[in-house]
DNA sequence: TATTGTTATACTCTATAACTATA
DNA sequence: TATAGTTATAGAGTATAACAATA
């Protein structure tokens, strides 16, 4: 006897489906992108930037996520590339903010078109009604839940 | 103006909100196996092993939609924990099969427990109908999409 | 030659913790 | 002292590619 029917498998576990398909969207997601050499990471980071003149790190850690240290990393390799730039904060001399350089901010259009085709060919298959619906689930679970667990330091 | 308003923003995409669902489910639950010892990599390739007495690394490679050379890697962490142990097949000389050792095969209840666990957690907000809606919309993408951009080698 | 696995290498993602420069 | 950020270090996850042994 090699396994016990009573106990719960994989696939009973919703964790485990979201898992699966979360990181089939986001692989995907990450071999479109690669062709306009950016990573699923940086392409957020960006889009959160381009809503904005400038964000400290702390608060593109908070919306992220992410401790600072990543943050900063994350900034390093953007800023390697040519599309995003630190600013000195005169008021407060500790203080950083990062913001999109022209070239950051002029790329955004294609990955925004990218992230569009990508969410169509796996959500495509999907009815209308059904997006919605798992869109709903999604939110209900991050209201409730708060997604306290994620690390903020 | 900084900001385009016909642009798609992340909260449009269900990649997005997949992503962020997804990657706080996994996050809590490494924390919770961590009491143990072992990665979700680690539980889901064990949990898999428990089923059979023994399996090649390239069917373990197939399931878990990963890469041959990634699962050596995995094994190679497992056995070193002791929890697994490589066979040799007398049939064919090149080939391997991976087993639960005793240790490994007693550890799988208590991280089933912590699996079971981690999902009422998260999943418990919602009502046993939304839970079956969201199973079956996440199985029905994995059906028609098929999964296939996951790399086998 | 094709197949099974392993090894070598590399990069992203991410954390933790120590540190620096202000405030 | 407390805060903003950076740097250093480390490990998981994962890929690609080269290689060895065998079929």
């Amino acid at each position: 006897m090699s396994s016990d029917t009573s106990l719960s498998n994989l696939e009973t576990h919703l964790g485990y489906w979201l898992r699966t398909v979360s990181n089939a969207v986001s692989y995907s997601f990450s071999r479109k992108l690669e062709t306009e050499g950016v990573t699923v990471a940086e392409w957020v980071f960006m889009r959160i930037l381009y809503d904005f003149d400038s964000l400290p790190p702390t608060l593109l850690a908070e919306r992220m996520g992410m401790t600072k240290g990543a943050i900063t990393k994350l900034a390093d390799r953007l800023i390697e590339k040519n599309l995003v730039e630190r600013k000195a904060n005169p008021a407060d001399k500790r203080a950083q903010t990062l913001a999109l350089k022209p070239e950051g901010r002029s790329l955004i259009p294609r990955l925004a078109a990218l992230a569009d085709d990508n969410d169509n060919a796996f959500f495509g298959v999907l009815e209308d009604s059904e997006r919605n619906e798992l869109e709903r689930l999604l939110r209900k679970i991050i209201e409730r839940r708060g997604l306290t667990d994620v690390p903020t330091d």
